[in-house]
DNA sequence: AGAATCGCGTAC
DNA sequence: GACGTACGCGATTCTG
């Protein structure tokens, strides 16, 4: 074992039965905890310490293959601070993050299975001392995995130290060069050089070199002392005055040996470990790399039936009325909802069972379906009961789903998406396939393998064989079941379960209607201004081309790059992350010098409005209602805000002239009015009620102007002295604090100096001085709870609070203090709409479009008044603020018109 | 050829 | 780096 002076000691083989691996687990989590960068899971848990310990262990059993191994337990207590009450007593107490994730570690190392041991008063080094002499015993190898110094005086035949993150194996010659002495006297070096981290004394002025000096005259401690004669100088009297020190120190250094282990070898085998235990840990650690390493990830066992009797089916709806609850799985032929047929439901009342029943399958060949009336005959009592309780991953799907065979979805109980996004929005995504691989540890089959063509063309979902679509759908709606019966217990935590039965659910239904109404575009008006568009791109173009002499292409960043800065030799204002940038605030900067960057700027402007609008909302109209349909998006946005896409409505131009003239293609079918209702100021009024600022409580509760009460702060002036521009410019401010801008930010919006900007700020809160204290405490709450919460009790993980990057810290600082402020804005919109929908039930008006502080409604004319006071009413009343809540109602026959 | 990424711009 | 939350277009780059 022992490699001649030149030669590196290697370890035993890999895999070898005779060798035992010790690990010194608790060295390896100090060392990752303050080695490693900092990493936390999306909810917000520290994790890099046992990222680090993790990843040793996966790399030690993937490498060396141990056959025997056991973990050296540290004990809490220490026989050497009763002797010594000063013994590791520099240590400063664990913070409160890495005892967070020594406890996890112990997890960890649990569900590997790992054998361990452990003795009350004794160190984990002691644990390893006494394994080591029972292993030499018994004749077997030991590779002692650490990388503490102190362990090398264990270092001899049969016995090496390995350290993983260094990849770096210690024999005695490696030893040697490291220490400067062979292992048999390295307890007497460090008796001599003391350890200031375990705060062991040693000898004041003797460091590793003396030390090592006089272990090589005299071999230990006894002789050199018996020697000390020979010696001169400062170095004696040292040594004199601490000698007690030296045999103290020589005391605590010395391992123990003598704990009794039992004669079994057999008890320090290692098994492949608790996979499922692994998994999930990993899964909760959000370790996916990880996790990957383990063996893939099985399917949950469950079983699918194809009903194709009608028989069968009335049995199983038998079967479902007495359980009680049914978790549905529609198939559709598309992307869609809206647009797509049903081609198949895939139903589960009872985990590990479920049954599908198809409805529009087209393939030839497949077996007898059950006609589809006679089907939905069957199934229509149990999707059409409001009080029968329906799961599924995504309910708004459903209602899309079922309105298309003509039957009318009700009583949906449980959203497994909507149950992941109120229980961590700011988790990367909540479709059932990702919450079941976080919760089940299930990969979900998907539909999307069988339909690529294998030559010819893509297939469509209804021209696939019954089973296995049937096969898919019915694992689908097995996790349906599996997923909400994990959440459902924490749903009931909190302010969640309100939030979840009164607000979302209620949502999904309200937003179904809202994209089935869908809105009215006015074609004809658009496809003129597309015309004007293009003629206005081909003038810019033409303009470019005579300055810049030569073709080029206006709408590429990188040709503009080579022209603007290259040839053009124009100054480099800000980069990106692959090269200079030219948006906006470049080329108005660059305008002063040159006339291409004007013309870029409008050409920019120009397209935008005709791709992304003029020509795409067109685009957008489904055919068979002649209205454009959007999505919302219920569990998106990490704050609690809807989103909409395909087409998004939420960023339709209203800032610029040229813009705004887009809403006039916003139209209401005939005899109808559009009617528009904003909330005044939404986002200050919530900020006042949350941070009871008493001045800006005051202003909304007088019925003031609150920008030009701002601005009387900043300015230092008398309201009635307030110019339209300080009021532009207090306006500015105020959104600035709720998005938590910077000096630097605001400066340049305002295009003003960052002094001036920190002069705003500072005044601001000078005047406003309840909200810089709210802000403090939101920050303050996000790090000791790792959370944010809204008015009706919305949460939000708040990660990189305790960064110790300041980028990543401040980016989580100003997460906590606008979420509250931007996520109760959206509760508040949200019981509007559940509430305003409800109010509606005896009128034809319906609800169309929500961007988030404002709801556009289609209004018959002969409902226009009792209309505009019930929506007013119902978004006034739908909180009660510490300030009043205001709406402002318009009409129009065009969105523009009604604004 | 289609997917992913980049740079940019629109909304609240 | 420097403004919170979204979505999407056109160009470019990557990938199979």
């Amino acid at each position: 074992m022992t490699a001649p002076d030149s030669a590196p000691t290697l370890l035993p083989p890999v895999g070898d039965p005779d060798t035992l691996y010790v690990l010194d687990i608790s060295g390896y989590v100090f060392r990752a905890y303050h080695g490693l960068p900092p990493m936390s899971t999306s909810r917000g848990e520290p994790t890099h310490a046992v990222y680090g310990v993790t990843n040793m262990i996966l790399k030690l059993l993937a490498e060396r293959k141990p056959k025997l191994l056991c973990v050296a337990k540290d004990s809490h207590e220490s026989f050497r601070k009763e002797r010594y009450a000063e013994y590791k007593s520099n240590r400063k107490e664990t913070p409160p993050d890495l005892h967070q994730q020594v406890v996890r570690i112990q997890s960890v190392v649990e569900a590997f299975r790992f054998p361990q041991l452990g003795q009350s008063g004794m160190e984990a080094d002691d644990v390893i001392a006494s394994l080591v002499r029972w292993a030499r015993g018994k004749g077997k190898r030991v590779v002692i995995v650490s990388a503490d110094k102190d362990l090398l005086q264990l270092v001899g035949e049969g016995v090496v130290m390995y350290d993983t993150m260094r990849d770096r194996v210690f024999g005695v010659p490696e030893t040697i060069e490291r220490m400067g002495v062979p292992p048999h006297q390295v307890r007497d070096l460090l008796a001599l050089t003391g350890d200031s981290s375990d705060n062991v004394p040693g000898v004041p002025s003797v460091g590793p070199k003396t030390a090592a000096k006089f272990l090589a005259d005299f071999g230990d401690l006894d002789g050199l002392y018996a020697n000390l004669g020979t010696i001169k100088g400062k170095v004696k009297e040292k040594l004199e005055a601490h000698r007690d020190d030296a045999y103290l120190s020589r005391e605590l250094v010395t391992l123990r040996d003598d704990l009794e282990l039992g004669a079994d070898g057999a008890d320090l085998t290692v098994d492949g470990g608790d996979e499922r235990a692994l998994r999930g840990l990993f899964t909760e650690l959000e370790f996916t790399r990880l996790l990957a390493q383990l063996s893939p990830a099985p399917q949950v066992e469950g079983r699918t039936s194809v009903v194709t009797e009608l028989a069968t089916l009335e049995r199983h709806a038998a079967a479902i009325r007495d359980t009680g609850e049914l978790a549905v799985a529609s198939v559709l032929s598309g992307d869609d909802p809206l647009r797509s047929d049903l081609v198949g439901v895939a139903l589960a009342w009872t985990e590990g069972l479920s049954v599908y029943v198809p409805l529009g399958h087209r393939y030839i060949g497949a077996p007898t379906q059950i006609a589809r009336e006679d089907a939905l005959a069957v199934l229509r009592p149990l999707i059409e009961n409001s009080l029968f309780p329906k799961l599924a991953s995504d309910l708004k799907r459903e209602e899309h789903a079922w309105r298309r065979v003509g039957v009318t979805f009700r009583g949906g109980r449980f959203d497994t998406s909507l149950a992941s996004y109120l229980y961590d929005p700011g988790r990367h995504g909540h479709s059932l396939a990702e919450v079941a691989r976080t919760e089940l540890d299930a990969e979900l089959p998907s539909i999307e393998p069988l339909l690529k063509p294998k030559r010819g063309e893509k297939r469509h979902v209804d021209e696939l064989e019954v089973e296995p679509v049937g096969e898919v759908a019915g694992t689908e709606v097995d996790y349906v079941l599996r997923v909400a019966h994990a959440f459902a217990p924490r749903m009931e935590s909190g302010d969640l379960h309100e939030l979840f039965v009164d607000l979302e659910l209620p949502l999904a239904h309200v937003l179904a209607d809202v994209e089935r109404a869908g809105v009215r575009i006015d074609t004809t008006l658009l496809r003129a201004m597309s015309e004007d568009a293009a003629k206005d791109l081909e003038r810019l173009e033409a303009k470019a081309r005579t300055i810049v002499g030569h073709d080029l292409n206006l709408g590429s960043p990188k040709q503009l790059e080579a022209v603007l800065f290259d040839e053009l030799g124009l100054r480099v204002v800000k980069k990106t992350k692959t090269g200079r940038s030219t948006d906006a605030s470049v080329l108005e900067e660059l305008a002063l010098e040159h006339p291409l960057p004007d013309v870029i700027l409008e050409h920019r402007t120009v397209s935008k409005l005709k791709g992304t609008y003029l020509d795409a909302l067109p685009a957008a109209i489904d055919p068979a209602t002649g209205r454009v349909h959007t999505r919302y998006n219920q569990y998106v946005a990490a704050t609690g805000r809807l989103s909409s896409s395909e087409p998004n409505l939420q960023n339709i131009p209203i800032r610029t002239e040229l813009g705004r003239r887009i809403r006039d293609a916003f139209v209401p079918a005939e005899g109808c009015l559009l009617l528009s209702a904003d909330y005044s100021q939404i986002e200050l009024r919530v900020l006042a009620h949350l941070s009871h600022d008493a001045e800006l409580v005051d202003a909304y509760t007088r019925g003031e102007d609150v920008h030009v009460r701002t601005a009387t702060a900043l300015f230092g002036v008398k309201a009635e002295d307030v110019t339209r521009e300080m009021r532009g410019q207090a306006k500015t401010v105020n959104f600035a604090v709720i998005y938590g801008q910077t000096q630097w930010a605001l400066a340049q919006n305002l295009r003003i100096t960052k002094t001036e900007a920190k002069r705003y700020i500072d005044a601001f809160f000078e005047r406003y001085q309840g909200i810089a204290k709210f802000m403090e405490t939101v920050v303050e709450q996000a790090r000791t709870t790792g959370f944010v919460t809204t008015l009706l009790g919305r949460r939000r993980a708040v990660n990189d609070i305790r960064s110790r990057n300041p980028a990543l810290r401040h980016a989580a600082e100003r997460i906590a203090q606008n979420t509250p402020i931007q996520g109760t804005a959206a509760d508040i919109i949200k019981r509007a709409m559940v509430r305003i929908h409800r109010a509606l039930r005896p009128y034809e008006a319906r609800m169309i479009l929500s961007v988030h502080d404002e709801l556009v409604l289609e209004v018959p004319i002969a409902e226009k008044d009792v209309v505009g006071e019930l929506v007013k009413r119902e978004m006034e009343g739908a909180m009660q603020l510490d300030v009043p809540l205001v709406a402002e109602v318009g009409w129009g026959t065009s969105w523009g018109a009604a604004h």
